[in-house]
DNA sequence: CGACCTATGTGACAATTGTTACTGTTTGCG
DNA sequence: CGCAAACAGTAACAATTGTCACATAGGTCG
């Protein structure tokens, strides 16, 4: 464990990494499953070691909403913050591929922000980088429209997945972006005349 | 000074407090002034003494987007997340009413992380409130249409001013919320005939 | 093969939002 | 006062998005 965290957290000091192999336990979760659900009482801090999550907000009547991806050496800043007060979860979670995660207890978190340099810096970088990605997200809602939010929702799961044969249907953008599958369907069909795409069943090629 | 400082902030120690006297600067701000730029320079974090700010998130084509409104006793998290890197600004901020500021150097605001605890609860507990604010900004967009999107506008600059008067032109209203000044009225009109509002110029009356 | 399920395509229509154009009203000011 | 500027109302139309209905295509499995 210790190369992998090594590796996949290189800022980490070894004090660090050592507090880490001592206290915190590691969790795995199959392809799709919910790794934390929107109210749910959070008392640790979630480190991704393997794997991709998507972290989506839900709406009262069900919808569900793409916020970002989150990636092997980030951690969910939602879970942080939450954990500061020990709150419930403002967000859900699922799991992309199988994903192994660290659960980094609650009174740790705030520890190691006097003990370890390094863990301070990650948690202020990772609190940045959520931050500033919330930021995107709004953009992309607040001032373009769906045409525009489909593209940068296809870049964001092709750069999520580092290649431009997305194995997506529909019904699943449709969801994410918290519209309908004709509407996708539609402008899927634009893109495609555009030549920016080509369509398959179950599966969609980036062409850009 | 000391005694402004410990009304707005109670929760800061007399040595933060003495700190902050010996270090920090104080800016004025005329209501309706720019006290930050998208993409400006920042190397200070901001804490709100005075007045009113309004946050906006700026879109490429001009537009513009109200994300939150900042308080006296808060703080400006962007600012410390740009801090933190001495990035340029992902935000614009106005001044609502005449605002003052204490302009805490970017050395410091790392610093005093260390140093005292009242001031590293004040930053996480502060990054925790923008966040939440921001997922709230989040639902409104993505799950809301505009006419309830309108009704949370209204309520959260009632619960800003503290008062029921709002002093609000249409055109402004649709400036925040990235659209145009006759859906607002159109939508404004609808809110009347249900006799949630009450119109007049310059200024609209909620009745709930 | 045929029954069945899922994914996709598409036309028609409704609802919402954006745009244009024009009206009248109020306010401030020379 | 008289005029310009800002504010508000509204009709008409365009564009986008949401919804419903139904057709078609591909794949699975007994």
């Amino acid at each position: 464990m210790q190369d992998s965290l090594k590796k996949t957290f290189p800022t980490f000091s070894n004090e660090l990494i050592q507090d880490i192999q001592k206290n915190a336990s590691i969790q795995s979760f199959k392809a799709g499953d919910v790794i934390m659900r929107t109210g749910q009482y959070i008392n640790y801090t979630m480190l991704i070691t393997k794997g991709q999550l998507k972290v989506f907000r839900e709406g009262e009547n069900g919808g569900e909403f793409l916020m970002y991806y989150l990636q092997p050496g980030q951690a969910c800043a939602v879970s942080m913050i939450c954990a500061t007060k020990s709150q419930t979860s403002q967000i859900m979670a699922k799991a992309v591929d199988d994903v192994e995660l660290i659960m980094v207890p609650l009174a740790l978190m705030e520890k190691w922000m006097m003990e370890h340099r390094t863990w301070y810096e990650f948690v202020i970088f990772t609190y940045r980088i959520r931050f500033e990605e919330l930021l995107e997200v709004v953009d992309s809602i607040a001032f373009r429209a769906m045409d525009e939010r489909l593209e940068f929702y296809l870049k964001r799961h092709s750069d999520a997945c580092g290649c431009k044969d997305l194995k997506l249907s529909h019904q699943e953008i449709a969801t994410e972006l918290n519209t309908s599958r004709e509407v996708i369907s539609r402008l899927l069909k634009k893109m495609e005349q555009r030549e920016l795409v080509k369509l398959h069943r179950n599966h969609i090629e980036l062409l850009t």
